[in-house]
DNA sequence: TATTGTTATACTCTATAACTATA
DNA sequence: TATAGTTATAGAGTATAACAATA
């Protein structure tokens, strides 16, 4: 096995010039491709591509979606830090929640301790989509992860969080 | 070594309900960092943070400095074939190629064999830009690939390039 | 007919300032 | 004084339809 034409990249030296000849333009992508931030853009736009098609019977978005996740992993949250744990904006998010309420998946609780805040909640309806959308996510990550070995998967979320996590601690 | 507390996932069960405690926010986001979906967005947010501040004494997006490498690659490329490359739609690159064009970095040759497109191409300006631009990128690289071995990130792209073939392919 | 570049346009996403009510 | 939620708004990014010139 590993007899593949893989596009590597020696390292700092994002540059090529070989008759790569990819993709379906016959243009030499290679420039590109041993770039993380392209290679990146262009994985996560496939993967997206068949999240969005795959979940469009819920009428859910990849976001939506992370939200009810975190929401029910930490009912009582306020919403700044949901917003904050989905990587978007307060106010972003408000519009957000008002279609999750309006849609019936989920409660905003005035809270006790601090009545300028509210506790988050899924409400039953919004329990019974999360069921439904795990199955449909877990049918997703198998697809999108179907030409990686479970120990290769595995490795890419290490490689992808230990990039993230040394990135986000020590800001340059 | 390989001691850390990595967050990893069975497989296609995207669900977890321990104290991970995870952030600043003190919030539990192990409901998400199994998700291929939202690891890449996160991922791809905290590079994309310091190429953008890298790349702003040139004045150069990623997606301009794509342009502008693709263009290098594959000189007499018509727009269409650029736009494609690099994921846009043609409408949008236009935009883009009036901008790189009036800053003097690229020129649109009209094309003898077929007067309806343009040869493009870098101009003298464009490639010392590049060259510049060329250095910055190899310190990005190095810089967000810090955590991770040269071996390491090798199959890191290996299995980006991977996904991403395997699902532009195969259209579900 | 089909394609290249283009214009116009609309929709989403993202980011910031400023307000209110609480603390 | 600071913070949570909110409103308004502006700027990117992205997508489609339709046109003129050319094939």
């Amino acid at each position: 096995m590993m007899t593949r034409s893989e596009p590597q990249g020696p390292f700092p030296s994002p540059d090529k010039a070989e008759p790569d000849a990819a993709a379906s333009t016959g243009l030499n992508q290679g420039a590109l491709d041993s770039i993380l931030l392209f290679t990146l853009r262009k994985t996560q736009a496939v993967i997206m591509h068949d999240f969005i098609s795959r979940f469009d019977p819920l009428d859910l978005r990849p976001i939506q979606l992370g939200a009810l996740l975190l929401i029910r992993s930490n009912p009582g949250s306020r919403q700044s830090d949901i917003a904050a744990a989905l990587g978007i904006q307060r106010p972003n998010f408000v519009t957000m929640m008002d279609e999750l309420d309006r849609r019936g998946f989920t409660q905003r609780t005035t809270s006790n301790n601090d009545r300028r805040s509210y506790a988050l909640g899924l409400t039953p309806q919004g329990e019974a989509l999360v069921t439904k959308a795990l199955q449909l996510l877990a049918e997703h990550e198998t697809y999108v992860s179907a030409t990686l070995e479970p120990a290769e998967r595995r490795q890419l979320f290490v490689n992808l969080h230990r990039i993230e996590s040394g990135l986000s601690s020590g800001g340059r």
